[in-house]
RNA sequence: GCCGAAAUAGCUCAACUGGUAGAGCAACUGAUUUGUAAUCAGUAGGUUGUGGGUUCAAGUCCUACUUUCGGCACCA
């Protein structure tokens, strides 16, 4: 999809619309004051103070409406340039205005100004020549936004749009919209039962239904066959921990207001466990380590509770209740570059079974005026962060820096997957911690004889399964590959009198053989059962008729596809177990 | 958490400014025995998210809560 920031001559356009909107919004609400109206990756947007009023979703083709009118009138957009005192004089009573000049140097930068008919706005442009040329736009929708992004702040009103040069332009990009709605995990979790909500159990708790719990379950199991073979260690570990397990590893300190509330049990106080590595930690220092043991990776599919904000809870992508693909390994301080660049390798490796290509890699580290969120020691931040540099180059590997996005324990490399349609989400961490095992005074006997601190490395792969699963989901419209599929062959006689036995026995032959069958001998026409198939995107459907019942043969028809091909049902079970174990992905997601 | 919107059958939606809930699909039953995306007929399905309130009368108005949606803020 394209974005509009990066394109020079969409940005003009979209910054001149958004100064139609706030002429067409002062029109109608002359009260109306201007906060600032930036460009956008989808287009444009302005933040408004209305005093009293507020905007509904109906009011936005009111607007629409006299933008369009302004825009027919067709004035010229004039530029004036005005000294800082002008400026101050002229905007005297608007005190979003005087807040952004009085932040502004004169000699650093011109304040200038654009006209068009009766609307002045402060502005450093460039914009288009005459109103008239802002025609293919749309107001896609509004809402609050705290002023100035700060929580502590007054909401102000923020009407989003966006503007193409073309009608075409514009009505692509509204069937891109469509198409996200399309994607939607939550949609398609429910059409193809992967997953509920109940009010019940509560907000942010999704039940995984069958359909769902199988594709987890393969996720599951093939992290796990990986993590095995790479040399991890797997655990059970409890979903509860002491508050004092999370005094000592710090995590109170930080992150209590984002756990659920305390549990008295007893003279006892429990919480439901945010995170893992407490229980790591403590599984590590249950025995004495040589030098020689490291580096111990120990995994987990573990479930973790966050009470995340009311507003952020959204589907599978951001729950209360999660399951992170987690892992902690404890290594020597010369073994963590070894050590990470297996797990970027990993994260590679994965992403390639899932046909996962556009993705940055980010480096985040800590802000050192942030004193209060990172623990102070210079010196190991530094040694942490050149480490995680120097392995990055030494891999070749492109990344960007992100200041202020480390944990407070350390530094981190985050995968960010810029996925089909909707904005990045970051999927893959690996994070290099020197805080936690001196926390848990965690140690092995060196070479030398002395106890040493091991270095920690906490990693999940696939982040949550969960939010992993939602943007699966997502890439692949709800059309799986053949191995995570819930349902991989759909089996229909054409006549369940005349064939629904051979159909039986070609059902049970691939069940035998672990595949995923639906048996469909339902007495409806074949192409009212086709259709099902078709529409829970199973990618199989055999369909079996007096030819393939008399030559012994079966024929299939591969999802979204019309032909049919026909082989034998041990040509077809070879086929698609060679499918299975390849984990193919359909490429036409 | 903040700003706004919403919640009606399993799903998608309807019910004019208050007058006692309806359709399509799905489900079920019967007929049909079907060759590549919807066979026909019938049946059943709802304390309109929950609790209060206003009213002769509430899906509709008010109110609190829960959940969902769009943003904002947040995301160890």
């Amino acid at each position: 999809m394209i974005n509009i920031k990066e394109d020079e001559k969409l940005s003009v356009l979209n910054h001149s619309c958004a100064h139609l909107l706030a002429q067409a919004v002062k029109h109608l609400y002359p009260k109306a004051l201007f906060w600032v109206g930036p460009v956008i990756e989808d287009g444009f947007y302005y933040d408004i103070d209305l005093g009293d009023i507020t905007l509904t979703d109906e009011d936005l083709p009111k607007i629409e409406k006299e933008m369009k009118k302004i825009a027919k009138d067709g004035k010229r957009i004039v530029r004036e340039e005005i000294s800082k005192s002008e400026a101050l004089e002229r905007f005297k009573n608007d005190p979003y205005k005087i807040d952004l000049i009085e932040r502004m140097n004169e000699d650093e930068e011109v304040i200038s100004c654009y006209t068009q008919g009766d609307f002045t706005d402060l502005c450093r442009g460039p914009h288009v020549e005459s109103v008239k040329e802002l025609k293919h736009f749309k107001l896609i929708k509004s809402s609050g936004a705290y002023f100035k992004g700060d929580s502590k702040n007054k909401v102000l009103q923020r009407i989003y749009g966006i503007c193409f040069e073309t009608e075409e332009d514009l009505n692509k990009y509204l069937e891109y919209l469509e198409e996200c709605k399309m994607r939607d995990h939550r949609k398609i979790g429910r059409e193809q039962e992967l997953f509920m909500s109940h009010n019940l159990v509560g907000s942010g708790m999704p039940l995984w239904l069958p359909n769902g719990a199988l594709i987890r379950k393969q996720l599951e199991n093939y992290i796990y066959d990986k993590e095995r073979r790479l040399g991890y260690l797997h655990v059970y570990t409890p979903c509860v921990g002491t508050v004092d397990l999370y005094k000592t590893s710090g995590h109170w300190d930080h992150y209590k207001e984002n756990m659920f509330p305390v549990m008295k049990v007893d003279e006892e106080e429990f919480v439901l466990r945010p995170m893992n590595c407490p229980h790591h930690m403590l599984i590590y220092k249950n025995s004495l380590h040589s030098y020689r043991d490291l580096p111990i990776r120990i995994g987990e599919a573990a479930t973790d509770f966050r009470y995340e904000a009311s507003g952020a809870v959204k589907g599978l992508e951001r729950v209360r209740c999660m399951c992170q693909n987690d892992a902690h390994l404890f290594v020597r301080p010369d073994q963590i570059g070894e050590e990470f660049k297996k797990v970027v390798g990993l994260i590679l490796d994965v992403y390639k079974d899932f046909g996962i290509t556009n993705y940055k890699f980010r480096l985040s580290l800590r802000d050192p005026e942030d004193t209060e969120k990172y623990f102070d020691d210079d010196q190991m931040w530094n040694e942490a962060e050149n480490t995680l540099r120097q392995v990055l180059d030494s891999m070749d590997i492109d990344y960007f820096e992100a200041i202020g996005e480390a944990a407070f324990y350390g530094p981190k490399l985050d995968v960010e997957v810029k996925p089909a349609v909707g904005p990045e989400v970051t999927l893959s961490t690996c994070q290099l911690d020197f805080l936690l095992p001196r926390r848990f005074d965690l140690s092995y006997i060196a070479s030398n004889g002395e106890k040493q601190v091991p270095v920690v490395i906490h990693r999940a792969i696939f982040g949550t399964f969960d939010r992993f699963t939602a943007f699966f989901i997502e890439e692949c419209k709800g059309a799986f590959p053949t191995w995570l599929a819930p349902t991989q062959v759909a089996v229909m006689p054409v006549s369940a009198e005349h064939q629904g036995e051979y159909a039986k026995e070609i059902a049970d032959f691939l069940s035998d053989n672990d595949i995923r069958v639906k048996l469909d001998d339902r007495n409806e026409k074949l192409g009212y059962r086709l259709r099902e198939a078709q529409t829970s995107k199973i990618p199989y459907t055999l369909i079996l008729g007096d030819n393939e019942k008399n030559d012994k043969t079966i024929s299939y028809r591969l999802y979204g596809k019309k032909e049919t091909t026909t082989v034998t049902k041990e040509e077809f079970l070879k086929l698609l177990k060679q499918e299975i174990e390849n984990k193919a992905c359909n490429k036409e997601m």
